[in-house]
RNA sequence: GGGUCAUUAACUCAGUUGGUUCAGAGUGUCGCCUUGACAGGGCGGAAGUCAUUGGUUCGAAUCCAAUAUGACCCACCA
């Protein structure tokens, strides 16, 4: 056969790949059979692998790989997302580099630049799935920016305005003043800073008196058209009814009373800054008060901020401190923690900002994916993200779907009018043409006379589509595919995007199809370094993923990755895990090499003992399959590995290969090799979705096999019924031969040593071969009584002598007694149990007959060593 | 401020309705071995008052309460 020496799992990833390839083995479309669908969470287009990236993809393809083997037709969808603000950031950067500033460059010319970008760096991350082994069916490659998934996303936005959902509104907002655009709240992250709380006095209109507020944002005092105090405040009730200056820019402001103020805080009386704070917002709203916006789209000062016009609003912050400072209006600067919006994206901190926006509204689309997901319909896995979840949908605000971006779907709204309520909500010009002559009355309107709406929307509101869309499901609701593919069965992807993503699917589901789009979301962990601290940029901490590939192999990073991952729980990822994983890889190889190597005789019968192996592990086998597919069901994937690696490692190779080994020399009998050769095969079947490569290979290497017979394609054990006696003998057996082992290295007891039994009841005659070639004895043989100068080891009930002359019996006895004291006390523990009335009248009888068990066996197991000690003090 | 989760061997984690011989695994560690698949190996050890304190129970790592520590999520306290 020859196969090389040593396994090279980087050309045996390259060559089966390709194979898979070639026979379209990834490729699905719809059948007879039943479907097994999962789309892929749509990576950034222009994004590169990292380690989150590869712990999900290789999760998705275990899913899929055990599914196709299951008889499922199984598709999994890839595709890439044109992340708006992520893209068109490293657009602008790239431009900036050049010289060339966004400001310059028309919306199609910049457009042009970013799907130059796009075409030149998107889809690399595609590529690094496929060293990683991913079996995508690559001829569904979609975009969220391909023009049919950008029409869907234009109807659905049509439909959901025809229906109300949609409107426009005048709101405050969350200002990225670097990217210049809005966000969503979710795109914003709150992080603790250290701040201060500067007290500031403003003058009382007609009256000596100052009072003080308290703000930890001094440079917005240009905005503010009001004081609050609460009404019950007893320190500020004569100045009901009064104005205060505000200092700086000398305006006249009324007090306003609101039980909004908090008494305890600060000063107890408020600032107010209607155009810039959201709170403020509502006093403005509920007290008439006048809206002073004081910043530039950039963040800095506009004309209201007067001679600080141009500068920075935290520039504005220290020159406005030291002004008040001067004038002594500034009373008390204090430290004060406070929790500051960022940018996800650009980490700028955000500003609250008026500004016309488009929303969708969420209460009623929220209704039927919080009850999908309370009544198991959508189950999530673990289940403590329910909480959350449940948390979050009953709580939900509208969703601020416009952004001031050019990367993205152009908002399908178009102005007829200087005024932008005059404005009209259609898929194509024409369509808003027609639309916008029948509102008007004006029959001569023309596709000229209209401006489209500037925004593009959130990439969100292409991807929360994806599951429906990828099968053309929005455009075209009743196809074949959709119908068949939809729902999913599972997605899996990381619980940082929950609410951004699959809420937002499960509500699309319901409002599109009226289903739901999965039925099982896994959420795994972060992947963190072996120090617990997340992977990133700036700690360069997050390894080369690609470099660990070549450097382990696709195989041995799978088996690494998955080593460490409990659902939704954080995995400490460890490169050491990946050499676990080349190690396990490598015995496998070495295993398959032991098999060829052997010489095979198909004259001679079967070897007896490897008959009673061969047995044994077929159960064995049965039993964790059983076991396995126990922890698929569970979603506890590194579990179902973890049971194979050891039935492989241990069970396998370190049992059945030692027991059907042939003595040095000898041939192998042929029903033997044959049927080691099936479960090395049945092996493999358990192992394909985990290590695909190494599998696929050995699968080869083993047998001659067609395309059609290829592994990826074969089938995943079948069930059958599992022999528990059996079982239940051979574990004995293997304690007997591991105690022998542990004897024989302590005592140096010589080879071929005789065994022997002593319990005429028991039966040796089944497991006396096994023993004798695994733990290097004579015979194991019943004794009519008990053997002169013996060691002895017990097993269960069992007790086992050894001939053999001590140089040492005082320490054999020493040994002996304290096992004896152990067994003593274990005993009393048990019939104290038993003679307490409250536990055998209330515990189940099983409980109690297994006490009584432990009863019995302990007597037993004393009068052995009893015996053992009065022979040895003979 | 509200909430969720975690705390078990040196490390990373299991422990699935409380109940089989006084808590398991993988890694690491320590001994011994290894020219016959594999030192990327074999065999055998050692290692834990299950965070703390109470409570429920015949019986608690497991259920309840409080405390401590840590992680995350949500929220408009200037």
């Amino acid at each position: 056969m020859g196969s090389p020496e040593k396994l090279n799992a980087n050309q045996i990833a390259e060559k089966w790949y390709s194979y898979w390839l070639e026979h379209k083995y990834f490729h699905s479309q719809p059948d007879e059979r039943r479907p097994y669908t999962i789309v892929i969470p749509p990576p950034n287009v222009t994004g590169v692998l990292h380690m989150g990236h590869m712990m999900n993809n290789t999760l998705q393809d275990v899913l899929i790989r055990r599914a196709r083997m299951l008889g499922f037709n199984a598709c999994w969808v890839p595709g890439t997302d044109h992340a708006s603000i992520a893209t068109e950031a490293k657009v602008v950067q790239k431009l900036a580099n050049e010289g060339v500033k966004k400001e310059d460059l028309s919306r199609d010319e910049f457009l042009g630049h970013a799907w130059q970008w796009t075409d030149d760096h998107g889809g690399i991350i595609l590529d690094q799935l496929k060293k990683l082994g991913c079996s995508c069916d690559w001829d569904r490659t979609k975009f969220t920016l391909d023009p049919e998934m950008t029409e869907s996303v234009l109807q659905v936005f049509v439909d959901l305005y025809e229906r109300g959902l949609i409107y426009r509104g005048y709101r405050m907002v969350n200002w990225d003043p670097e990217a210049q655009t809005t966000l969503s709240d979710e795109e914003v992250i709150h992080e603790e800073k250290q701040g201060n709380l500067y007290h500031i006095a403003y003058r009382v209109v007609g009256s000596e008196e100052k009072i003080t507020i308290a703000t930890t944002r001094p440079e917005t005092l240009m905005g503010d058209t009001a004081v609050a105090i609460h009404p019950e405040d007893e320190r500020f009730k004569h100045l009901h009814g009064k104005k205060v200056i505000v200092p700086i820019v000398e305006r006249e402001v009324p007090i306003i009373i609101d039980d909004y103020v908090d008494i305890e805080f600060g000063t107890g009386c408020l600032k107010v800054t209607p155009a810039h704070d959201e709170n403020d917002k509502a006093l403005g709203d509920k007290h008439n008060l006048a809206f002073v916006d004081i910043f530039n789209p950039d963040g800095t000062l506009n004309k209201e901020g007067l001679h600080l016009e141009g500068k920075d609003r935290f520039h504005a912050r220290k020159l406005i401190v030291k002004e008040l400072e001067k004038s002594g209006e500034l009373v008390s600067t204090k430290p004060h923690t406070h929790k500051v919006g960022l940018s996800e994206r650009t980490k700028a901190v955000v500003e609250p900002r008026l500004s016309d926006q488009w929303f969708l509204k969420m209460e009623q689309l929220a209704k039927p994916a919080l009850s999908a997901v309370e009544d198991g319909t959508v189950k999530l896995f673990p289940k403590k993200f329910m909480n959350t979840y449940r948390h979050w949908m009953s709580n939900i605000r509208d969703w601020n779907i416009s952004r001031q971006l050019w990367w993205g779907q152009q908002i399908p709204a178009y102005y007829y009018g200087p005024d932008k309520q005059d404005f009209v909500v259609a898929l194509t010009q024409e369509k808003a043409v027609e639309k916008a002559r029948v509102k008007t009355n004006n029959p001569t309107l023309s596709i000229a006379d209209l401006t489209q709406d500037e925004d593009v929307l959130d990439t969100w509101f292409s991807s929360w589509l994806w599951p429906i869309s990828v099968f053309d499901g929005i455009r075209n609701p009743d196809n074949d595919e959709v119908q068949y593919y939809y729902p999913t069965q599972d997605l899996v992807t990381g619980p940082d995007i929950l609410f951004f993503w699959v809420a937002r699917m499960i509500m699309s589901g319901y409002t599109f199809r009226d289903a739901q789009p999965f039925q099982n979301v896994y959420l795994t962990g972060l992947v963190r370094d072996n120090q617990g601290r997340k992977m990133s940029k700036q700690l360069g901490n997050s390894p080369n993923a690609l470099g660990l590939i070549d450097k382990y192999g696709a195989d041995s990073v799978r088996v690494g990755l998955l080593l460490s991952s409990a659902a939704g729980n954080d995995l400490l990822f460890d490169e050491a895990l990946c050499q676990q994983g080349k190690n396990f890889a490598n015995k496998i190889w070495n295993a398959h090499r032991l098999l060829q190597g052997w010489e095979i005789d198909d004259s001679i019968s079967q070897d007896s003992v490897a008959k009673q192996g061969i047995e044994w592990y077929k159960y064995k086998f049965q039993k964790e399959l059983t076991i396995v597919n126990d922890h698929f069901d569970k979603y506890r994937i590194s579990d179902a590995l973890m049971s194979i690696y050891k039935l492989i490692w241990d069970d396998f190779c370190s049992w059945l290969l030692e027991l059907v080994k042939p003595s040095y020399g000898k041939p192998i009998d042929s029903q033997t090799h044959a049927e080691v050769v099936e479960i090395f095969e049945n092996n493999l079947r358990l192992l394909h979705p985990f290590m695909p490569f190494l599998s696929e290979e050995l699968w080869h290497v083993l047998g001659t096999r067609s395309a059609e017979e290829a592994l990826i394609v074969s089938s995943w054990p079948k069930s059958e019924k599992v022999n528990e006696n059996v079982l239940r003998i051979f574990s004995h057996t293997m304690e007997m031969v591991s105690s022998i082992r542990a004897i024989r290295m302590q005592k140096n007891i010589p080879m071929k040593t005789p065994l022997q039994l002593i319990e005429e009841t028991k039966q040796v005659d089944y497991y006396e071969q096994v023993v004798c070639k695994l733990a290097s004895i004579d015979s194991c043989t019943v004794a009519k009584e008990m053997p002169e100068q013996v060691l002895s080891f017990r097993v269960g009930t069992s007790a086992y002598f050894m001939p053999f002359s001590l140089d040492n019996p005082v320490e054999e006895m020493r040994k002996l007694e304290e096992e004896l004291s152990y067994q003593k006390g274990f005993l009393q523990s048990v019939q104290k149990k038993l003679s307490n009335s409250r536990f055998v009248d209330n515990a189940p009888e099983s409980v109690v007959a297994v006490e009584r068990k432990k009863e019995s066996d302990a007597h037993e197991k004393i009068k052995h060593i009893e015996q053992q000690l009065a022979q040895l003090q003979r």
